[in-house]
Order: C-alpha cells, then structure tokens, then sequence
DNA sequence: GGGATGTTACGGTCGCCACCGAAGCATCAG
DNA sequence: CTGATGCTTCGGTGGCGACCGTAACATCCC
C-alpha cells in the first residue's frame, strides 16, 4: 500500500517529458542551474522551478545555493542506477521506424560521453573490453568484479585502490565494478567505483575534456594515447 | 531526445498507481489473470485491461492466452531489476509520519515472500547472510559473486551449478549473484542465477509454500530444518 | 543606492488520461 | 442452441497537473 505509493510516486515524476529530461541532462553528472535545465527541458523557468521543487522534495535531486544561483545534481547513485534500470527497459524496445537522423551532437555523444560519473559511448565499451581482455575486470549483465592483476594494474596508473575500497560500501573488492548497459552501444561498460575512479583519472590527466553543454566528452591526443598506451584500448 | 522520450514513457507507465500496484503484484513470479491483477489494483475490469494493453504495448509484461483466461506477467528479469531499482529510491525517502500500523498480511510478507524469482524478507536476508558467512558468496550494493567454495555448496544441495552457468547470460561465474535490495528490510539479499536457483530449489523441496493470492510465503517445519541445518541460517 | 539577473510564488487556462457504464467478442458448460 | 464467464472496445465524464504570464524576492554588479 505505502510501498505501491511511494514506488508509483517516484515512477510518475521520473515520468514527466520535462522531468525526464532534466534528469536526463543531470546524468552528466555536472550540478546544472535551475535556467540551464529548463533551456534542456524546453519550458521557462517558472515551469522548471516547481518541477525542481518536486524531484528535490523527493530526493530526487538535491541543490546547493551559491549567490544567487542554484545548482541542482541527482541526489545519489541510487537515483542514477534507476535511470540507467529504466534506459535498460526502455532502450529493449526495437526501434519502431526506421532510423532516425542523427545530428553531429548526437554523435559525439555515441563517441564518448558520461554517465553520471563514469565514462560510457564508444569509449566507455572500448575500455571495458581492454580491461576484460587482458583479465583485469570481469564484466556482465548481472555483475563484476575488478581481479588481483586489476588491483594492480590500477594502482600502476595512478588510482589509490586502497582508498576505493574504503570508500565502496563494505569495502568488499567485488564492489569496485559495476556493469552499465546504455542506450547507445548496447553493450556493457564500466560503471561503480572504478568506473567513477578511471572517469576521475582521465579527467585529472587531461585525457578527456568536457564539451560545453553536453554529457559528451572529446579524447585529446594525450588521452587517445594513454588509452592505447595503458589500457591497449581500440578507439 | 528520442532517447528521453521512450525514458518517461516507460517511467509514466510505471508511474500511475494503478499500473504500479499490478505490476508490484507481478513481481510474485506467478502469471495473473486481468480480472486478478483489476482486484489487487483497484479498479474494475474495464479499466484494467486498458492499462495492461498499454503496459503489453511496451513490453513491460508479455501475455499468455490459455482458454479463455489471459495470464499477464512481467516481461523480462530486466523489468524486475527496474522496479527494484525504483523501490530501492522510493524506501530512501524516511518515513514521513511515525509508524504506519501494519496488518498480519504486512507480517507475512515482512517474514518471507517472493521478488520476482528469488526470496526476499526476513527469509531472503538471513539466507544471503548465512551464505556470506560461511564464504559461498560475497556481497555488496554494488555487485556479488558466488566463491569456489559457493558452487561445491551448490552442487551439494542439489542445485546444477552448470546449468546456471550457461543460462546465465555470458556464463561469467560472477553473474550468478546479484544484490537485491527492497523496502521491507533495508538489506541486501540473493538476487541473480543464485537467487532464482535456491527459490527453485525451496519450493521444490517442500521448504516454502505460496500463501493464497500474495507474494509472501510460508516456511514449512522440513524448511526450517533444512535452512538451519544445511545454510546455517538463523531464523 | 539603482538596475540587472536568477529564482520562486500565485492564478488561471487547457489538455490529457484514468475511470466507469454499456455493449461486443471469445470461450466454456450444459 | 442458450446461458455464463472472462476479457476487450467504445463513448463520455471528471479531475489532476503541466504550462505560462505576472509578480515578488534574493543576490550580484556598478
């Protein structure tokens, strides 16, 4: 009863187009005002703002003032995962016409882009396909896990294992990695706390770069080597 | 942009308290009848078979026509893996009032009962505890695996450790455990391969029985037994 | 201080959708 | 065949909520 309500509660407002797309746009893991998500959403401020007051009185979202802006983010990775369960669901329906046509924005998300917090598109596969291959992750629909040579390879490039596992939930090395299945490649990637670590990482090394207002990212040449050079990716 | 739309359809359609309460009812495992599923929403026949029409039109659950009854169930694992998703957002939301008064029904289901195709409640928890502490399984919100130690348990309870390797999609040992967390307890238990296999394994037994039109279930004496004895469980 | 910008609050309109009653098919029993 | 049951389709009604215009409030800049 309770449980129905509060379940169909969550469900309604994720449901909204307006919603959606905020929700959407917030998966790129970047706190955005409340005028940027309505540009996304398609609605004026004032629309947007009540909505915000819906998905932040759910905790859905949280904001955090700063002058006199407000920066909205989704309020846990709890919330992302949902996303992501629903994309899954969602992304199973064949396509009903033919193809659309995909503009040049649309491509440079399928190219590279974020989930959340972790790297997803052609890139986020590739590196989960490396990592699989030399049998430093093992990966699928229903879980993963990060092996020993993982362990080590992360801490070669850079990435305090130690201080991911204290910070994954019960500190349990089965928890670095989590599968992600998204609308693009259809296929899994990398998602949990090493997925969220390399994300970090790439950043911090100047490997990938954010692209204006978007949840895609562009490979700088420094970054298309590493990726080749430490993880033996094929972009 | 398409990708946002077919994303709020499928949250809308889970989002109406009608259609959520029928598909909650579903996540039992057990196939219903449309007039079944219109009782435990609700509302009358007429309007439920509406509301699953659409819910079939996006392949959110799939039909079976027999005689001149309809069976409606879940679609795929992948809608029960959403909708736990779902819950696992909506039960972060604390309580809003006190304590709702629950009913002798609520009890049952709190004790033991069935989510999807593996057990959860009080039952679920201690089993995927009981597993952890003997080292057959590791577990954590993020993902699970079954230990070399889990499959020589398996394999001597009577469950074909095989067979769930190759019908568990890529045939990763990895896959065959999945956390699984809902509203009732707060904690984590068996989902996955492993989940469904020792749900299988108990009804067959004997261990557990349906109760009358709902998801719970009830431990039978030779189950107690055989949780205690062979899992180690503490009930 | 005054003016611009970001955000929220209020009131009113409009469209969509959940709902039911009545009627139409399909299936089973006799 | 006739009647009963399960389910769906059709039409019409009612209510909730998404939306915007206007306006108030907060914060920053000069």
């Amino acid at each position: 009863m309770t449980s129905h309500g509060q379940f169909a509660e969550i469900a309604a407002l994720a449901g909204d187009p307006a919603r959606a797309g905020m929700l959407h746009a917030l998966l790129g893991g970047r706190a955005l005002t409340a005028t940027e998500l309505a540009t996304v959403a398609g609605v004026t401020p004032q629309t947007a703002s009540g909505h915000l007051a819906r998905l932040t009185a759910v905790d859905l979202v949280s904001v955090m003032k700063q002058g006199r802006h407000r920066y909205y983010q989704l309020a846990s990775p709890a919330v992302a995962r949902m996303m992501e369960a629903i994309m899954e669901v969602a992304s199973d329906r064949q396509p009903p016409r033919k193809r659309l046509v995909v503009g040049p924005r649309d491509a440079a998300l399928r190219a590279a882009r974020i989930c959340y917090d972790h790297l997803a598109g052609r890139l986020g596969v590739a590196l989960a396909d490396a990592l699989i291959a030399d049998g430093h992750a093992e990966l699928s629909r229903e879980g993963g896990l990060v092996t020993d040579s993982g362990l080590r390879f992360l801490n070669g490039i850079g990435v305090d294992a130690a201080a991911m596992l204290s910070s994954s939930g019960k500190g349990s090395r089965r928890a670095l990695c989590r599968p992600c299945l998204d609308w693009s490649e259809r296929r899994i990637h990398l998602g949990g706390a090493l997925g969220a670590a390399i994300c970090r990482l790439s950043f911090d090394q100047g490997w990938i770069r954010r692209v204006d207002g978007s949840r895609a990212v562009t490979i700088t040449p420094s970054g298309r080597h590493a990726y080749r050079e430490h993880f033996g990716a094929q972009l």
